[in-house]
DNA sequence: GCATGATCATGC
DNA sequence: GCATGATCATGC
């Protein structure tokens, strides 16, 4: 097809009345069905949108910086949903807008920007990532219309603080340090992950940056189908951010640490009294309720703001001992041996999670933890940088996986008080190697060539390896001794600031 | 009922 | 005093 034919089967749609007309013809329809070009059978990625924009739509595959409907200002997005273990709606990856050059974007304002054009006007069509079935019966199951102008007003301002924030890595000679994790709503996502050659130059230095593009997170996408798309029950969270004022000069980031460090050197029961509340401190958690409260009094669980949510900020409390050493390393969701087997490192669980999820580093200091009580000394904003994780990351779970493939040495030894408990194999926290691999459950359970061991019980407690050995569920932390170096790091670079 | 953030207890 | 395996408390 010809570029005359293209504008010719593009302009059939009249309005974008007439687009979502079609596009509702492919509601619970089989992908197989418009695959014209046997495209399922190839593994390459992003085939289902190509799929859709030749067999329904009737135009030819484009990689346009400009909308796939010109003229009606209109772009056409095919993207996967899926449900997560609570059963729940959740976007399977990022929306990818389109690329960054960083030779032309950084002198566009966000309004003139090809990501502007390109986010303007989108109409979603989504399907369920079901693995239950296969790729050629996957079929779109919601169509959604996203208009950039009708966006609540903070979540405007968000995107276009981001916006600037990438550029502004480019104006002052660093998109090499751009990173996913580092904005939040709107991200710049790598791009070629892999190739060493997907590497592009910049306009203000001679470092090479990665290929990347603009894209609405899968955090902010999540939230846009529970709210919105499949607006079951209309979710009505409660947010943080009231002025938006604010969000015109200063990131969510900056507004959370400012927040919460009005109560800079203040002790629990001086915040206690300030806020006139008195957190039960016999909690695990009850630093962190402290810091739900001091974000926003009437909120026990930060978690659930609305902001918290969209740019998928995790809070994580760290106790400083008198010795200034953080007593415990951080622990991280646990994983499944049988899944990490089987994944590449570049599609693995644990590098998302490290690209998608940024920290809300809260420190607090001890005064006498027998009685609980901490000073709070600061907060602030802490994603994994993207050399670390592929290198001394990657590292400990490549050790992981291979350990796990070949099978993991699990020992009984028995103590002094004549309790048993399982010596392995995995990376330590003395191996140095910034993460290391420990347990993760409520109880221990392992089965060792038939035998059991510990309290807990297999299903919810073990986790079968592939040499057919249970092991008690295991999780990624990071050493503690790392983390203090970014405190540190961190109180450095403030101090030279001020 | 379980996942998760967080912390405990033992032995070297 | 710390590393490691084990475990607690909460909320969904």
């Amino acid at each position: 097809m010809n570029i005359q034919d293209k504008i010719k089967s593009i302009s059939e749609y009249r309005s974008i009345d007439d687009v979502i007309k079609k596009a509702k013809e492919s509601l619970n329809v089989p992908f197989k069905v418009y695959d014209k070009k046997n495209r399922l059978s190839t593994r390459s990625k992003g085939n289902l949108g190509n799929i859709v924009e030749e067999g329904l739509f009737g135009y030819p595959l484009n990689s346009d910086q400009e909308p796939d409907f010109p003229h009606l200002g209109l772009e056409l997005k095919v993207t996967p949903f899926k449900y997560n273990n609570n059963h729940q709606v959740t976007a399977k990856e990022r929306l990818v807008l389109t690329m960054i050059n960083y030779m032309e974007d950084y002198n566009v304002s966000f309004e003139d920007s090809k990501c502007f054009h390109k986010i303007n006007k989108v109409l979603m069509l989504f399907y369920n990532h079901d693995t239950s079935l296969p790729k050629t019966d996957y079929f779109i199951s919601k169509i959604y219309l996203y208009l950039f102008d009708y966006l609540p007003e903070k979540d405007k301002l968000i995107i276009k603080k981001d916006y600037e924030t990438i550029i502004n890595k480019i104006k002052s000679g660093h998109a090499e340090d751009i990173s996913e994790a580092d904005t939040f709503y709107l991200g710049a996502c790598t791009k070629g992950a892999t190739a060493a050659s997907s590497y592009r130059e910049q306009p203000f230095s001679d470092i090479k940056a990665k290929k990347r593009a603009f894209s609405l997170k899968s955090s902010y996408m999540t939230q846009l189908l529970r709210s919105d798309v499949f607006n079951k029950n209309a979710i009505t969270e409660e947010s943080l951010i009231t002025d938006l004022k604010e969000l015109t000069t200063s990131t969510i980031g900056d507004i959370i640490e400012r927040k919460l460090n009005t109560y800079k050197d203040k002790t629990l029961s001086e915040i206690d009294k300030s806020l006139e509340t008195k957190v039960n401190r016999s909690s695990k958690s009850y630093l962190r309720t402290y810091i739900s409260r001091m974000l926003k009094s009437s909120i026990d669980n930060a978690d659930n703001l609305e902001e918290f949510k969209k740019a998928n900020i995790k809070i994580k409390t760290l106790r400083i001992n008198r010795n200034g050493k953080i007593r415990e390393s951080m622990s991280f969701p646990s994983f499944k041996f049988t899944e990490l087997v089987k994944q590449d490192w570049f599609d693995s669980d644990l590098r998302n999670q490290f690209v998608n999820e940024k920290y809300l580093f809260c420190v607090f200091e001890e005064i006498d933890d027998s009685k609980h009580e901490y000073v709070f000394k600061n907060a602030f904003m802490w994603f994994m940088p993207e050399n670390i994780l592929d290198n001394q990351v990657k590292d400990v779970w490549e050790d992981t996986k291979k350990k796990a493939t070949e099978g993991i040495r699990l020992t009984p030894k028995k103590q002094q008080s004549g309790k048993i408990v399982i010596e392995n194999n995995l990376i330590k926290k003395s191996d140095n190697m910034i993460v290391h691999v420990r347990p993760h459950t409520v109880n221990s359970y392992h089965r060792i060539n038939g035998v059991s061991y510990g309290k807990g019980s297999p299903d919810t407690d073990g986790d079968i390896l592939p040499n057919g050995d249970i092991i008690t569920k295991q999780c990624f932390w990071i050493n503690n001794d790392f983390i203090i170096n970014i405190i540190n790091i961190n109180k450095k670079s403030k101090s030279i600031k001020f």
